[in-house]
DNA sequence: GTCTATAGACTGATAGAC
DNA sequence: GTCTATCAGTCTATAGAC
């Protein structure tokens, strides 16, 4: 196996759970069955370790993306998918997307990893921006707004409604905070 | 001036700028001219300030709800105060409201800060729920589905906004997050 | 690449004088 | 209530052997 991997699948699992601030080398360490200071031969600081998880996480996560524009499906049909993917990421309510964890952090986080964070978010709303002007010409989503206010406003939600279901402990939050948004979707092909 | 309340001021504004984690007994000893030793005295544990900082933080939040409510404005009236708390709180992009601050946080609070942490999205999910459904009868806010995922919607809305605005120090972002919300409020008296 | 050993700083918390 | 002094534990990170 990888090391490297192995490392980064431990620490994005503890990123996600309990934030940048609430692991360490030794968590990393006992799980992964390997000496604190072996971790710094594949990242010297933890800073670097940040950096790498977010640069890992974006990549998968726009090509998942990229994956679900290339479906062909109708701005509703993508929508169901972008928010299904927040979803899943709760894992059962322990855990939140790798950038919400990241956001609500200590605020000083390496400068690269912010930056990292502000493309994330600047790329998800050019993604949904595009959803949401498809939406405008194939009607399957009902009540739409300026397309970049929609998307950003869809963005801020399903990031949001994550924060509520993991304070319980509970995906059920999470489905009720984005029920309005689901209910505006066409749930037939439009044409 | 009492010490236990500059204590709380103090450590509020670390929790909503680096999070529950990212602040230290020693930083308060710090800001506010006494030694670490001392806050003891006030709070015997970090899980003890916890407690009395979201304890604090909620009968605040709460009774400014109870005014909005009382102030008999069109439910899109209450909801435009709603947001402006939210947009008040983030302070030129620098913090998020306690709540994000702490739901985002370390899974090993203490449980009584969990529970109070929940205790204040249900609460407030019930605020918003109440003027969701005003605004089915008084016309104010269109676009509504059933006033309870309206209400999550809406808490979800303005924490995830946060998110996004403090990431990039730009209240701006907020504002972009919650425009579609806006664009659904009256912005003349209904009747 | 992984190890042992250790540095140096910081953490929350306690004992006991004033 | 606030102080000095100190504790045991943790943190990230480094040096150097294998």
């Amino acid at each position: 196996m990888d090391t490297r991997i192995s490392l980064l699948d431990s620490a994005e699992r503890a990123v996600r759970q309990r934030g940048f601030d609430g692991f360490s080398y030794a968590d990393l360490s006992k799980e992964i069955g390997i000496r604190k200071a072996s971790i710094h031969y594949h990242f010297a600081t933890k800073a670097d370790l940040g950096f790498a998880l977010i640069e890992r996480y974006a990549e998968r996560f726009f090509a998942t993306l990229a994956d679900i524009r290339n479906s062909g499906g109708s701005a509703a049909e993508q929508l169901r998918s972008y928010i299904q993917i927040y979803r899943d990421a709760l894992a059962e309510g322990e855990q939140v997307c790798l950038c919400v964890a990241l956001s609500a952090g200590r605020d000083s986080l390496s400068t690269e990893v912010l930056d990292q964070l502000n493309r994330f978010h600047a790329e998800s709303i050019a993604w949904l921006t595009e959803v949401f002007e498809r939406a405008a010409q194939d009607g399957s989503v009902s009540g739409c707004a300026l397309p970049i206010e929609d998307a950003s406003a869809a963005l801020a939600l399903v990031e949001g409604a994550q924060l509520l279901a993991r304070a319980r402990k509970d995906v059920s939050l999470f489905n009720q905070g984005v029920a309005a948004l689901i209910a505006r979707l066409a749930t037939h092909p439009v044409h």
